[in-house]
DNA sequence: TCGGAAGTTCGATTCATCTAGAACTAGAAT
DNA sequence: ATTCTAGTTCTAGATGAATCGAACTTCCGA
């Protein structure tokens, strides 16, 4: 197990990336990740198996919004908080506001 | 034909949105709005079959980013521009942006 | 009133997505 | 080595989404 390949930032579409934050257990992973934390996937809460989970976390790394590293056992997973940026500016941030905002 | 229903701006749903915004006919549509004009259906150029626009629309519709409103044979959709500023501040500016951005 | 124009809705097809269980792989620890 | 832990991949089912053509509804104009 190594760590997996990740789109390179000119390689991340829009559609792809929204598609990917458009999904409500996945939004809830992009916003546990948010502060800019490495976590491990055991370590995200969600109402998934872990087959599903990893099946998301599949999602959001190819459409570029996460990035995972392999550390023993474990994938640690982050945002690419700066390509996200650097491509589509603002857009992490409203995505996570909007998430925690109120209905 | 009467102007449809929209939903309410509280009830709109950032993953509804965002899935909405996913699907790069419905992103063209948007950015043919973006400046604030009123298009009628027939006046959007869009890669697809009548009935598909019509149930592109109705996507967008249904999610509450843009409205449609009867006028004659025809309908007028626009973006609801404040509606999201207030309930999710500069998303749509960042997808809009983010659209218009090269590869 | 009879068409035509502009969209919507229906029915069907095809393709993608979410989901989970079972089997598998890789590293760590005993 | 054996076993445990942490995830991945495979397979499969159920659900949802995109697409089109055909039929339908409304409104406008000749």
């Amino acid at each position: 197990m190594r760590t997996p390949s990740h789109p390179s930032t000119d390689a991340l579409r829009l559609p792809e990336v929204l598609h990917a934050l458009s999904d409500p257990v996945r939004l809830e992973i992009v916003c546990a990740l948010g502060g800019g934390s490495e976590l491990a996937c055991g370590h995200l809460e969600a109402p998934v198996s872990k087959s599903t989970l990893s099946h998301h976390l599949k999602v959001l790394r190819d459409a570029g919004v996460t990035r995972t590293r392999a550390d023993g056992t474990q994938r640690l997973v982050s945002l690419r908080l700066e390509e996200l940026e650097a491509r589509f500016p603002g857009l992490l941030g409203c995505v996570v506001d909007g998430a925690h905002r109120p209905a």
